[in-house]
DNA sequence: TTGAAAGCGTTACCAA
DNA sequence: TTGGTAACGCTTTCAA
């Protein structure tokens, strides 16, 4: 017993043990060629008594593949994220890849030095799920390694994204809204800068629009996609006393805050004040009232992801469509008049 | 221009291109010996023009390090979990370490699973969150790894974990709950094989006798740690036709569930049924009304585990205590009489 | 200060 | 069917 402390037995002591050469050990472990059966036998014999286990390292360097996806996340604390990442988990779960995953926290310069850190580490792909850097240099980097880009409409040879069309989702929360006899509908928006911020933003105008409701400016307060941005923002609209019987939250983060912003000065959800949210955070349902929102399908995303990095990756994946969105109607808005 | 398609500049090529020896670029580039200036420049500048970054692969196998470690959480969807691998990740930030995630699922033998696969990619260490292996197959993998275990108390050469006092805030939060008046206190447990749920659930108990209060079996009825979980149980409570003011809830998520049972039957929080959570999850703040329960530092847990990591790989850190749990007072229990 | 060369643990080609 | 051997891209003696 001379391998005391985490000494790794290599292919090289196992061919010695066995009495055959590195090859051989090799060509057994990948079955890359037939070895006669006695050889085959000592070999298994060898491996399980000295608990050979192959060094994956030395195997990438090699094979030029690291079976590692890296995974360009906003936040690991995000529910909204973190769904898509568990989507993409399970899609590759069969597959033997590994997820590397980093944050960006929706810092462009963050995001792109974090992607450099993943191509450093010799991934052989990369999700990046949403963020600010610019197409283009999403672009760049899809020349030096195969990229899904979830929240972008980008295509080329070694690139592949797809986006959930949240406008056409606002359009209808917003058509729900109105076909419950809401006319005065206020709007807490998201970072101006985000993509999809800006898309539930103009479906929450244009269905306005669409049926001739006065788009009151003073109905629309900013916000930043948080609880407090949205009790902020809630008491920012309740200060310039505006008349309105329901609101249309960026996202269910803003909900919760403004609903608390609501609960503190004592107006009652759905009965005083209707709420309608975005993405059906897993709470969503437990909120109280429990909230109606429009239903991201974040882990069907994160399969989707997962089965195009694969396709990429010249793994034969079934098709898997980019889910549609889809209004969850719960208990938080009422039915007027 | 030949090199077109994700073609990857080796160090050979730089030396080559710039009319030295691999070594002499290695040299620069590590600092491990001086380079004459006149090289220097050459050396610098040939690595700007092809746009060389080493081979992160090729380092790890010759170094025996891979600069990675690997972190067992149980689920990524976890806000619990996540806020900790945050605190990892944050710890992780300055030292060049990457975080490479899989998930147990709360089940040891996907757990140990994990662990291996981990192993067999060659990180520099293991972080265990919690989870439901044995603390010998911990202590054993310890062999071959450091490793870190947050929620055991395991200690030796290359193992380190810790705990929070789970039973300590459980006291702690049950003594509020008496000290505002209530004495009929019900309890929704969590998975009986949990160690933090059982510790909950005594303290819950040892309070109760310390007090001299009855401890009412049909007043504590199991839950699973989920929302789902809570509103069954609560609703199981309340079938059973028990009076009680107030609730334990194992868990915050819990606690949800339980605050929607409640709510569907019109049973005001806090002024019919006061509540007490545990985990202190984001949301909890924001929770109508606000959730008073117990904090858990898990960002803080998260520095420490990603400290108490580094310290083991040989990195002096500052040492980090883990930090203690403690009860947030927040709007949902009520003062009896 | 520099270069040649050995080696980290594999895989795969070429002979045998 | 097997073994020898040359890579994979890097770091680090050992000499010069």
């Amino acid at each position: 017993m001379k391998n005391d402390q985490r000494s790794t037995t290599t292919l090289h002591e196992v061919a010695n043990a066995a009495g055959v050469s590195p090859a051989t050990v090799s060509r057994f472990l990948n079955g890359t060629a037939k070895v006669s059966d006695d050889k085959r036998k000592v070999i298994e014999r060898v491996i399980g008594e000295l608990n050979y286990k192959p060094n994956q390292l030395a195997q990438s360097l090699k094979m030029g593949s690291t079976r590692t996806i890296g995974v360009l996340t906003q936040s690991l604390e995000s529910g909204y994220f973190n769904k898509t990442m568990t989507g993409i988990e399970d899609a590759m779960k069969e597959s033997g890849y590994a997820l590397l995953i980093m944050s960006g926290h929706w810092h462009a310069d963050e995001e792109a030095e974090r992607v450099e850190l993943l191509i450093g580490r010799r991934v052989d792909g990369v999700a990046i799920l949403t963020g600010n850097m610019d197409d283009a240099q999403i672009m760049g980097f899809s020349r030096r390694v195969p990229i899904v880009a979830f929240g972008r409409d980008l295509h080329g040879e070694r690139i592949n994204g797809f986006c959930l069309d949240n406008y056409g989702a606002a359009c209808q929360a917003m058509e729900y809204l109105i076909e419950q006899g809401h006319r005065r509908i206020a709007f807490i928006a998201g970072p101006a800068d985000h993509v999809d911020a800006r898309a539930r933003l103009a479906g929450y105008r244009d269905t306005l629009a669409r049926h001739k409701l006065e788009a009151d400016p003073a109905l629309v307060v900013p916000g930043d996609f948080s609880e407090s941005g949205g009790l902020l923002a809630l008491n920012q609209l309740l200060a310039t006393s505006q008349r309105f019987t329901a609101l249309f939250a960026c996202n269910d983060l803003t909900a919760y805050g403004a609903r608390l912003a609501l609960y503190r000065r004592g107006i009652r959800v759905p009965e005083d004040i209707s709420i309608v949210g975005f993405d059906d955070l897993d709470s969503s349902m437990y909120t109280t009232p429990p909230l109606t929102t429009v239903r991201q399908p974040l882990y069907d995303v994160g399969l989707c992801i997962g089965g195009m990095m694969l396709r990429m990756l010249g793994r034969p994946q079934p098709e898997f469509p980019a889910p549609p969105l889809s209004l969850m109607v719960r208990e938080s808005v009422r039915r007027m008049g």
